[in-house]
DNA sequence: GTGCTTGGTTTTAGCGTTCCAAAAGCGTTT
DNA sequence: AAACGCTTTTGGAACGCTAAAACCAAGCAC
């Protein structure tokens, strides 16, 4: 018998505290400790209370609760401009907003100037919205960011490690190294001895960790690496030119530290007259929607990125909840999605011996 | 000579209304007004506060003026699970965050379920956060969010127009139409009469605009489209099975309904050993990221995403100014991104009868 | 009986804004 | 001088909520 419409009607204004506690019989106080420490009241009451609460479709105002809690439990996320756009982030931006819902937070987004992420629009998210915390994203090199947030105490997470200088608050991260590392274990296996890396300039410091991975399985399998690292800028047309030395010299895999190298690869052998997958193998990093529609679909290291979302929501909250904590920081590990670009899809015999020449 | 720290310092926490009026020597109303309705201040009185404004970096909280207001100057927009992850939403998302920005509004995220966008999300956001309005994306046929958010009154913006029924409130869409047709046009340009059409099933509505673009310009030229036409699922692998009839044809160029259709085009010209933009030419839809990475890269029909943020912003705020104004209707135009695959990358000449066989 | 808990509820007092009505300031006019 | 407009400024009150303190039975000891 539900005597009036749950949930607030269109014209009537919302349902407040004080509508539900005239209703049930008690004070406002009873309602607000009904739900934020329902122990403290009588079963009875409780039960009482809760039942018109329902009933009546009550949603405490957010607004007035920040006020007087100066909590909002809203966390402010910085987003690039459209042109900066990147796919990583964006599913990253999907998997944050979800395990921050079900933690009962919400995201905020502020527009990031075009070139590169200000402090000014941190500041204004905090004294404006008072934003709980934030999450960071496309941290580079000396980002003042952090140290900023952590000078006022604001608490924070970034995606991203910090790789120069000292490390200051939490962050969570995808170890790189492994992933290229599992990328020259998968070939190995398929009888690969000559693998190169494509990856871009040093100073990176994620191009560098996935170098690094590269390297370290290289020689655990003593393999060679000289000659066999090439170095170039992101776009596509300086990996085509930057690759070809490492194929004249021979190499029978290519492991990319991105996608999108790994595509001048594919461009590289095209022009070459060779086919990426069945003459040379070719591993991409970040497995981009791209990678599974690429001819032949690119094996690719994937990001394990709803579990970057629910950490950080995690580290967050924490943070927020223990301000004094140590800091956390967590290293989480890619997982490496085989598809016909490294070969493996013959029917499971190494190298090529598989289709015409 | 600055003489505190402007913007709040780290501690004493955030500097209220009250703080600048005492330091100005008028009462906080009146500091209010210097902010919300300048012109009632004297010339002098309104210089002396806002250097105060200045000075001690006060910003009014939000949480106090939605209390007052009940408007949060946010806006909601609902942001689908990772797994169904879109670029074009993504990218769209970017541009709406920066618009609504610059008109001094936030966009606020809540998650929507797996199943589809639910309605209790957006109840949600209307009670407690108090949102002035909503951007609805993804909207499907018999979508019923538009009907409940107008039947509440509350304001809200569409990217994607109603495709059955009646139409509900604003909307800003792309003219898909509009987008194939330019592509025939360009291939016609190019010497292309045999011009074939890879789309969604029928039903779809974006789909079938996007094919009825094609069909109007093929009968403006006076070209045949029976037997030109296939119908698919949105997977790759099925775009691939489904093309084969139009190659069969003699199809000499096949617009596809999206990025997508358009690669397993690709792969189908591939498994006859003909090369797309050489042998057949071929022209995508959405310009997503992967287009300009494929090789050849791909010829496709872009949505100005930018524009249609920004007008959907605009929209918005003009439906939350004038609640009962007539309904605003967008219908932006496309533009075609030329590329290789369309075959136009020789030196001007159309058709083929460029490089080897 | 008085004092002393103890659990459950209410009262009071704002949080930082803006709305509203009323009060000053002040130049003119009666 | 008082009365009248006009512009500019001010003092509550209220928005919806919760922290903190006060209250109020019971119960229980002495």
């Amino acid at each position: 018998m539900p005597r009036s419409k749950n949930s607030s009607s269109a014209k009537n204004g919302p349902v407040t505290l004080a509508m539900v506690a005239a209703r049930a019989g008690v004070s406002p106080q009873t309602v607000s400790n009904a739900i934020n420490s329902p122990g403290m009241l009588r079963p009875e009451t409780l039960e009482r209370v809760s039942r018109v609460i329902e009933e009546m479709g009550y949603r405490p105002s957010r607004a007035a609760q920040t006020l007087r809690t100066r909590s909002s439990k809203l966390i402010g996320y910085g987003i690039l401009p459209t042109l900066s756009s990147n796919p990583v982030l964006d599913r990253f931006l999907h998997a944050l907003s979800q395990a921050a819902d079900e933690a009962g937070y919400r995201i905020l987004l502020f527009a990031c100037p075009p070139g590169g992420p200000t402090l000014q629009g941190y500041e204004e998210l905090l004294d404006q919205h008072k934003v709980d915390g934030f999450v960071l994203s496309g941290t580079a090199r000396n980002d003042p960011r952090q140290a900023w947030l952590a000078k006022r105490g604001v608490p924070f997470v970034a995606f991203g490690r910090i790789w120069s200088g000292r490390q200051i608050g939490d962050w969570v991260d995808v170890d790189g190294a492994s992933g290229t590392d599992a990328a020259v274990e998968h070939l190995v296996a398929l009888g690969h001895r000559k693998i190169a890396f494509l990856g871009w300039e040093r100073g990176s410091g994620s191009g560098d960790d996935r170098a690094e991975g590269w390297q370290r399985a290289m020689r655990r399998h003593g393999l060679p690496t000289r000659g066999r690292r090439a170095q170039t800028v992101g776009d596509i047309d300086a990996a085509r030119t930057a690759v070809k030395p490492l194929l004249d010299a021979g190499a029978t895999a290519v492991i990319a530290a991105s996608d999108m190298l790994a595509l001048g690869c594919y461009q590289s052998l095209r022009e070459r007259g060779a086919a990426p997958g069945r003459d040379v193998a070719v591993v991409g990093f970040d497995d981009s929607p791209t990678a599974e529609n690429l001819f032949p679909a690119l094996t690719s290291v994937a990001q394990p990125l709803e579990e970057v979302g629910r950490e950080c929501v995690r580290l967050l909250l924490a943070r927020i909840a223990t301000p004094d904590a140590p800091p956390e920081r967590l290293l989480l590990e890619p997982s490496l999605v085989v598809r016909d670009s490294s070969g493996a899809a013959g029917d499971g015999t190494a190298d090529s011996t598989e289709s015409a020449e």
